[in-house]
Formats: C-alpha cells, structure tokens, sequence
DNA sequence: CCGCATTTGTTCGTATGTATC
DNA sequence: GGATACATACGAACAAATGCG
C-alpha cells in the first residue's frame, strides 16, 4: 500500500513529527530544542523548509524562539496553546463557569462510572489537602486542591473532558497567581470536597452534581470579592 | 516609556494580521486569497517571510494551500481546527458528553439570563424546526435544529461558552453527516424542544437543565445504535 | 569591555512540480 | 501539447541578538 501522505508538504511532514516529539514529551517543557543546523540535518530538508516547520509550531503555541538564543518548548499540546489565547480575550467569570459545566459533568461520570483505583486515590487527594491546611501551607494546599479535583475528572474516564478540563484549569490556575500576587487569602471548602468524594464512593450521580455547583458557587463569589477590591 | 515588543517578528506580524482578516470575516470561508505576489506587496514583506507565515496559519488549520491553484480559507477559527484535530483522536460519545456538559449549563445561564429577544428568537427556530418536519425536509430540519440549540447557547451569554459549544456542535455534525451517509432516520423530539423553551422562558433553571439532559440521552442512544449497525 | 562563535531573522535567487486554461 | 500562474524546495548570503571567554 503506497504511503498517502508522500502528499504531505516536506513542511507538514516536519512540523507533524516535531509535534508528535513535543506532545509525547520527547522535548519537556521549557527545554531548548537542537539547533536549525543539527534538525536539518536530523530531518534531512533545507533549512527554510525547515525554519517554516519551527514557525508553524510557534504560531501554533508550542514553540518560542529567541534570535541568538535558541528555540524551546513552551506548550506541550496544541490545544491547551488555543484554549489560552482564546480565554485570554474572555472574562474570568465566563471561564469559571465553563469549568463549572465539565467538573460537574465529569462528576456525574465519575460516579457512575468510578472503580476502587479512583476511590482510593481520592481519598489520597484529601489527605494531601489537609496536610497541606493543617501545616498551612498554602501553595501545597492550592496544589493539591487542583490536583484533588483533576482526579475527580479523571474518573469520568472521557479522554476529551479531562483535556479540556485540565488546560482550562491551568489557565485559571496561572491567571489567578497572577491576579492574587503573594498572599491568598484562598477559603478551604473542606465539607464540600469530603461530600463530593462520598457522593462519588456511593455512586450518587445527584449528589455528585450538587456539590461541584455549591463549590464553584463559592469559588466564584470569592473571586467576584477578590476582583472587585 | 519604550516599547518592549516592537520586535515581533515579521513573519508573526503579517501571520496575526492574516489570522485577523480571516477572524474578522474579511475573507471568508472557502475563498481564495489574494496571489503571493499581491500579498508580498500589500504586506511589504519578502516571498519566504510571507510563505512562512502563510505556513503558519495553513499548519493551525486556517488556510489550505493546492499547489497550481491557490490558497484559500479553510476554517475561521483557530481554537477550532484545534479541537477538530483533538476532537478527531476522540470517542464519538465522548464528544457528546462534553457538549451534553455545555449546553445544560448554558441552558441554565440561559433561564437566568434570557431576554425577550431571546424569547422571541427560539420561538422563531421552533417555528422553522416544525416547518421543516412537517415537509418532511431533512436536511432543513436538521439545520433548524442545530440553530436551535444554538440559540438556547447564546442566550446564555458567556462568549467562552458560546464559542466551545458552537465549534463541539459543527463538528459534531460534519462527523454525523459522514457517518449517516443519506439516509438518516434522525428522530425529533418536538416536545422536549417545547419544554426546553418553555422552562427558559418561565426562568425555570432546574426544568432547563433537566430537558437537556432528556434531549442528550435520547440523542446517545440514537448514535450508539447507528453505530452499532 | 571587546571580540568571537553560535543561533535565529530576513532576503534574494534558482530550479522543479503541478494545476488551469 | 503549450503557456501561464502558483506552490514547493533548496541554497546562499548577510543582519541581528545572545552568550562566553
């Protein structure tokens, strides 16, 4: 069977496989990427061929370059590059309540559909959380909030949602260090996330639904106070 | 105070201005772009500087490029092409559970938030949805159906969402009109549509939320046994 | 602080493949 | 088949920024 894709432009060609290198993690993050010279040769093309393939991805938000310096990654994935660009001309609130909408449905999913494997790693999470409060620790305790509620979405075990989850989450998660400078005066809804995992044990669908709303409900009211001061 | 960013490069310069034209409707889909040479002029840039951004934007999903023929528009919008791509490496179902996730909550906002003009609009896509059904035009009603929808979406007025939700759903149904091939027994749940309507126009944003969920099982088991055939 | 090597940025020229008329 | 227009690809040259000794 001949290859369709001798089709594919030498440019797409270079730019499909340095995608797939950056999305498997092949080149992490923040890590600068061989030289034009070395890929050249490495992919066997010219170098505009070559330069036009690099600034296809930098278009596309997986790349940066710096003239002198070098090029280096800065997104592992397509989408979540996208997402942030497109997120970035919207409203906060507008953002939260989008998040809203896939962790409750995730959380419905999740406890429909969770095995032992999710139930004990919830409960991890939590713990994790309150070390976390009772050392007050807030930026472990932030982490592992987020971290807590990744897990849920996790369970739903929809490859999409937890995608889309996940960078909607890290944008929120980066716009909101920067909004809240050193200190966080961040409130921690521990009955909430303690209910939602027994919701979630009990395979409560309802339940589940419920808490992730009463929880972005305060999570937005807090962030409705912290913007307004 | 000077500028920090002058220096972006050329070719993201022109890229940008190009990713506007297209955004902004200036060029609209499937037309053909000005020739190289015209661009290089407007633009006043080197063919390779505007090859490489052209390039870019072919690589996000904007353009498309034939050799002997031209180049022309292909989607409006980046974060678009970003989930078709993301979205065909998906599970149908799951697509339908992430826009399951969308629509309740804009369904909701939409009972919260919905003004008379709104009002009157769904009565006008329900109006077209009923006429189409009873001639018995598929595709018409299709169409009207997906407006519809829309529409409850807009009403919600969060941009974010809107715009997630509109992309999910187009390409939801181009993969929907693949599958189906011509013939396409698409039941319609015309009171479901009625009481989705109603629930929105009395503010009513638990019935609103309950109705979607109605609308979307039905529309999972239609697909899961059309693909099971 | 200077000079140098490295690395990316920009431009031009040339040859070839391919679709359209 | 021929003419034209466009896209693809390579090579070479110089400019500009960066980092190091």
């Amino acid at each position: 069977m001949i290859q369709k894709t001798n089709r594919m432009s030498l440019v797409e060609q270079v730019a499909s496989q340095m995608e797939q290198l950056i999305e498997s993690g092949h080149w992490t993050i923040e890590e600068r990427i061989p030289p034009e010279m070395e890929l050249m040769e490495r992919f066997d093309v010219s170098r505009n061929t070559l330069r036009e393939a690099i600034r296809a991805l930098v278009h596309a938000g997986l790349l940066e370059t710096k003239q002198g310096s070098g090029t280096a990654v800065r997104s592992a994935s397509a989408l979540g590059a996208a997402l942030q660009k497109h997120v970035k001309k919207s409203d906060l609130i507008e953002t939260l309540e989008v998040r809203l909408a896939l962790e409750r449905q995730a959380a419905q999913m999740a406890a429909e559909r969770r095995t032992e494997t999710d139930v004990t790693q919830l409960e991890a999470c939590i713990r994790h959380c309150q070390d976390a409060a009772e050392k007050g620790d807030q930026e472990a305790f932030i982490t592992s909030d987020i971290t807590f509620h990744k897990t849920v979405v996790q369970a739903s075990n929809n490859q999409l949602l937890i995608d889309l989850y996940e960078h909607m989450t890290d944008i929120l998660y980066s716009f909101v260090q920067e909004l809240m400078a050193i200190d966080s005066p961040f409130p921690y809804e521990e009955e909430l996330h303690i209910e939602l995992f027994e919701a979630i044990h009990k395979q409560d669908k309802n339940a589940a639904a419920t808490y992730v709303e009463r929880y972005m409900k305060a999570l937005k009211e807090n962030v409705t106070m912290m913007m307004e001061e």
